[in-house]
DNA sequence: GATGAATGAGAATTCATTCAT
DNA sequence: GATGAATGAATTCTCATTCAT
């Protein structure tokens, strides 16, 4: 396995420090490879390309997250409650993760097409459980039975990420956690008067 | 005045065809040039580099979107209304002018940070008019009175843009502007069952 | 006549102070003709190409110069006066025009071969000058007898100009015309203990 | 050590010949590494831009030169001597190799005057030599104890100068090392019949 | 497995000159 | 004579990837 051979982990760190540090178009092999301590030829003994370094940074760490995701959720009785812990791990991550933060809110974004449809693939598997959610509460009538489920999780993932991104482009300096029950209480009950 | 010099509205709007045929970093200044029907030479007479290009057009097309959108919102009378409308308008432009669409939504992304935050620079006049209604509707009565009015409009814009990225990545085959209603009652309700 | 029309030397002036402010590489035909208050394309009525302007430019104020200078030293009635004469005047005519020091002595030689090929052309006039008086003074005995005129001239044109370009990269921040009779009489006498 | 690379010679000495043969201004990176048998981007290995491999260009084949002329007139004992050896040296090194003297006396000095300043600074070591050489001959009563030091070293090496420079305009068709001892007698002696 | 020197394709921009008015 | 908008050719440098050691 990839993941068994150190290297493969250390030049994945390295892509997320070099990357935050000097911007996606100044994150050149050969500084990767410096920061991970490896010869630039050492880098294509474990990933293709350098894409491939980046698909595989997205998939490791988002993989790790949406894994503990699942787990965490599982234990949640109730959909509202699977929402909010959806929305708080995600800031969480975020907000311990400066760096990752960084790459993955701004930086990654800036790549061409081809590969930011591949780490819509890797997405897939947050926004299925994203949409699971919302259809277990649609189910159990804790949401509206009405509910088009494709567009809710647009409302939902489209407000965490913007959420998400406002809060790197202001530098990261207020508490994103914070903001979580918040966030689920507006897309629970919308901004209208009720 | 810029606007009056007909090259410079060719050379955006052949910027505009080109980047939705070829993508963002297959679009050399040559082939905009060529599109424009002028010589490379002639783009700079107009503009200042290849970046000035990317910014005058997203300044252009988004500029003349949202002093519409200012003038037919102040005609509605209650800020659901005028939320409704933003929302149709939004996607009414986009769907109107797919090539706009792709551009916008997708290829202008990959530009770098610096370009980018001179395109939010633009962006603010649509937020600050989205923030208004938000203001408006919870002056009125409308709106929560408790609502977080820069946590609101990062819901409706996210919202937005979402659904408008999905829609341009799935080849835009879906109606679009038909979802205006349903995206502003997801705003105003929220998912919960009431 | 050229020299007739009060554009052309109103050019040949604005040339003088444009490559003087800006240096040789950043002195466009668009430049020029600014300075010189006319439109870009009037250059072209005066001169065949950018080139000309450069060799006129010459020509019109070096070739002044050796006007002056050789009715001037018809006057003097010995060869180590005519001498002296011709080093004064040339030193008092840079010291006179800081701007067409700079342009002669550092910019124009950024030239091309060609265009310094055709400014030597000009230069012609002034070297046989010289030559004419190194002869003379050997034919009056006042010079050794033995004396290689083209060898002399080139010591003292050599002295001149370096004495001369010296003075221009050092801000020409001394009294230039001051030295003449100094370098005179190192030239008539050479170095060595008499 | 730089010089230890194979190619940081191979790549110089490839652009003395290929300036030699093209001119400064046709002489493009390409055409040079082309002629020393690497590919474009290795020349960047090596050097920090064009301008760097003209620097080094001067400052290897002029750094070799002035280290050989210094222990050279070590040797010597009279000033005089040093003084003829020091000419007889420049001019049969320009003899010796015509592409350098075409180089060094023509084309280098198209460059514009940011890059001629650094060429400069290498030519300090080669002035200074000159002017102690001067600065001895004074002290022991060889050269007049009034000499002016800066002005005569501005006469001799303007006099090598223009020497050397109308050899190679004319194409260097002449024996120029053979004029050395008259250039030398004329410095030390002056036109003047003694 | 690891290295790092070498490769070479690819693109924005400037500016002398022209010519329709 | 005078204008100035339009032209379009031409070149440095970067960096992902390879492969001999």
């Amino acid at each position: 396995m990839k993941q068994k051979r150190p290297k493969y982990m250390q030049i994945i760190d390295a892509a997320v420090v070099v990357i935050a540090e000097n911007g996606y178009h100044q994150s050149q092999v050969s500084k990767i490879a410096k920061q991970a301590g490896v010869a630039d030829g050492t880098i294509y003994l474990y990933f293709k390309n350098k894409e491939d370094i980046l698909i595989s940074l997205f998939k490791e760490k988002m993989g790790q997250f949406i894994e503990r995701m699942e787990t965490d959720i599982q234990k949640k009785p109730s959909a509202k409650e699977k929402l909010l812990l959806l929305i708080e791990e995600h800031f969480r991550m975020l907000a311990q993760n400066h760096h990752l933060a960084l790459v993955t809110q701004l930086e990654l974004r800036q790549s061409n097409l081809e590969l930011r449809q591949k780490i819509n693939e890797v997405l897939k598997g947050y926004l299925n459980m994203l949409e699971s959610i919302l259809a277990d509460g649609k189910k159990t009538g804790e949401f509206r039975q009405n509910l088009d489920v494709r567009l809710a999780r647009q409302m939902v993932f489209g407000t965490i990420d913007e959420t998400a991104t406002t809060w790197v482009m202001n530098d990261q300096k207020y508490d994103l956690p914070a903001l979580a029950e918040n966030v689920r209480d507006l897309l629970l009950n919308g901004i209208h008067q009720s």
